[in-house]
DNA sequence: CGTATTCGCTTAAACGATTAAGCAACGATG
DNA sequence: CATCGTTGCTTAATCGTTTAAGCGAATACG
């Protein structure tokens, strides 16, 4: 085997130039003949050479990868969120590094620096909710809370719940029970606010935050937590209720399974309704009516911001970071019918229906 | 604000020595006094300085970064690898990069040369199913299947089929469907060989493989298309199934969801139980029985594995890269016994129930 | 007392890429 | 013909770290 691992000097050495023009050639950027420049390329396919990213890290002061902060890789929307970043990142030539924060808040100041300190270029980051980023010395993209700068793209989750609002109106339901997380998440209250605006003035809307206030810093989702105390759904049903949104996915697979141990029937006797079209949502039978997020176009819009204030600011030290003119955007959401939600069938309570008539 | 941001040279011109004396301090490798290597210790803390990744990468080849490589990120069993793995390579002073090969295999081969062009020094690898890791140039710790070399790190998916099999049978199941997922998973014929085993010779066993051969290449989970027709579990019912072991947890709580809405009552009429300890299993009603995976300590050894690998070869060159002596382990799998799996009712078909007595 | 052997530090050479500056040669222009 | 500007390449410096080699001075040993 040839042992020989191909740097640029083995190229330069191969045909005989210098290692500057052969890095000029490969960057296009220096002035090299077209002709030698072709035979550089040439050989350097022939020799497979890779640059080397700790070399032209050390001297551009750029690595190449980009870190992907999350409040807890736990949460079930991660692989949505990393699949679409990963993705985005490595069309635009970038790695992406992990860094979790587990769920506590102190940790996610750590997990920032470590990934500073590991030399990535910017970092995508889903803060935990209730916390901002402060401003760190590395571009900064934002996803789904406002943040100090304008560098925030984010889903449009107030009219995400308007949608959601707006089809449980046109099947008739008035009486609404909404099932939600933490009162300190600003996509929650976001989409709150939503549904109750999609579903009108005269709608019967009432909330129940599942997260209590007295664990702010627990984890996301605490599944051994949660489950101890039914939701008493059934309950619901009897007083009138004949829609639950759940503001996400794992709570409305929640509650659908408890109405149906309960022998009320979804979406004949009631509806359920979810957030974020996890993977489960379209396997549950019935399966799920949920809105989906456009990550794809969010970890676009974040990654090539990015990009753009990296590739911005050429060699400039951690002096005007603050410059990082990102785009404030505001991706829609997609409702998706599926079968979890029907028209609302005329509240006539059995007890009653004799009365009546 | 202080704009020398510290490098080595730095703190060697503080205290008035040579550079070489730093990093020999801060090492503590070479040769210093007690008393100097303090004064230096604490200068750098003061400075709070960090070293250059990029200068220690490219004078070392080492890169302190860990690839991990999945076969699909939305594959909802993912998160648990993921936060495992960054745990475990975060302790170990390790960054992890991801990649993805989105469901395909002839990707992941991409995805293994795009993690070793960015320098990785070593690579975490869960193959798609079916798959085998040929020699690359680095090391590799493998989940769940066996590879070329030793270096597999599993968990003992055989002894967790036989746990499930013999609660199964403990509470009295004798006719029981597996539904599995894609006969050429190894893990999956793993997990159905320990039930059969578990369940005994005398158990009635009927295997579901959900997914076609027709498509080998498709993504690990086709949600659009799986919800297509129903498992038609009900009919399973009455044909004297009592159980039904799901191999994946998205089976089971698909196969719960389906009994529900059929108005047959888990876990008083059939038992169900699935694998993998998904975040939904304790959430759905009624909660699900499944098999957990020792995930942390999966990582544990897959990146000790890797670190003893790559800190043992000093500088060798990829000359003999092929000494991966990783440890071949098996993890053992523990049995979460929920509300899904109960008491086999005895089989007192309702039709046949007059005749009978 | 002369010669080894440590100790404690410095000098200097890498690692592989980028890039500013320089230098011939050549054609064009005055 | 002298000068200027391009073109096409090379030289050399630089990024920040590690580490082999070297070198006085102090100590040990015969």
């Amino acid at each position: 085997m040839r042992s020989e691992k191909p740097k640029l000097a083995v190229i330069a050495e191969t045909l005989g130039v210098s290692v500057a023009t052969v890095s000029n050639a490969l960057s296009g950027k220096g002035r090299v003949s077209p002709d030698l420049a072709e035979r550089i390329r040439e050989t350097a396919r022939a020799l497979a050479y890779v640059p080397s990213m700790a070399g032209r890290a050390l001297r551009t002061g750029r690595s190449g990868v980009l870190g992907l902060v999350l409040p807890d890789i736990s949460n079930p929307l991660f692989p949505q969120i990393a699949q679409a970043i990963e993705q985005a990142a490595s069309t635009a030539g970038y790695g992406v590094l992990i860094g979790d924060s587990r769920g506590h808040t102190g940790v996610q100041t750590e997990t920032i620096e470590r990934l500073i300190d590991r030399g990535v270029d910017g970092m995508v980051v889903i803060p935990r909710r209730g916390t901002r980023i402060s401003d760190i010395g590395c571009p900064v993209a934002v996803i789904d809370t406002p943040s100090t700068p304008g560098n925030t793209v984010s889903s449009d989750h107030w009219d995400g719940g308007r949608q959601m609002g707006a089809h449980l109106r046109a099947l008739g339901h008035r009486k609404v029970l909404i099932l939600a997380g933490s009162p300190l998440s600003t996509v929650q209250n976001d989409r709150v606010g939503g549904l109750k605006a999609g579903l009108g003035p005269g709608a019967d809307v009432e909330v129940v935050w599942l997260e209590t206030l007295a664990s702010p810093n627990a984890p996301d989702l605490a599944p051994d937590r949660a489950p101890e105390h039914s939701l008493n759904l059934a309950a619901r049903v009897e007083q009138g209720v004949t829609a639950f949104a759940a503001l996400s996915d794992l709570t409305a697979v929640r509650a659908l399974t408890e109405l149906q141990g309960a022998g009320i029937a979804v979406p004949e006797a009631a509806s359920v309704a979810g957030f974020d079209d996890l993977i489960w949502s379209s396997v549950v039978t019935p399966s799920l009516t949920t809105l989906r997020m456009d990550m794809a176009e969010i970890a676009r819009l974040a990654v090539s911001a990015l990009t753009a204030v990296i590739e911005g600011l050429p060699r400039a030290r951690v002096a005007a970071s603050g410059t990082v003119t990102a785009e404030r955007s505001s991706v829609p959401m997609m409702l998706v019918v599926r079968q979890s939600t029907g028209p609302c069938r005329t509240i006539v309570p059995k007890a009653v229906e004799g009365i009546v008539r």
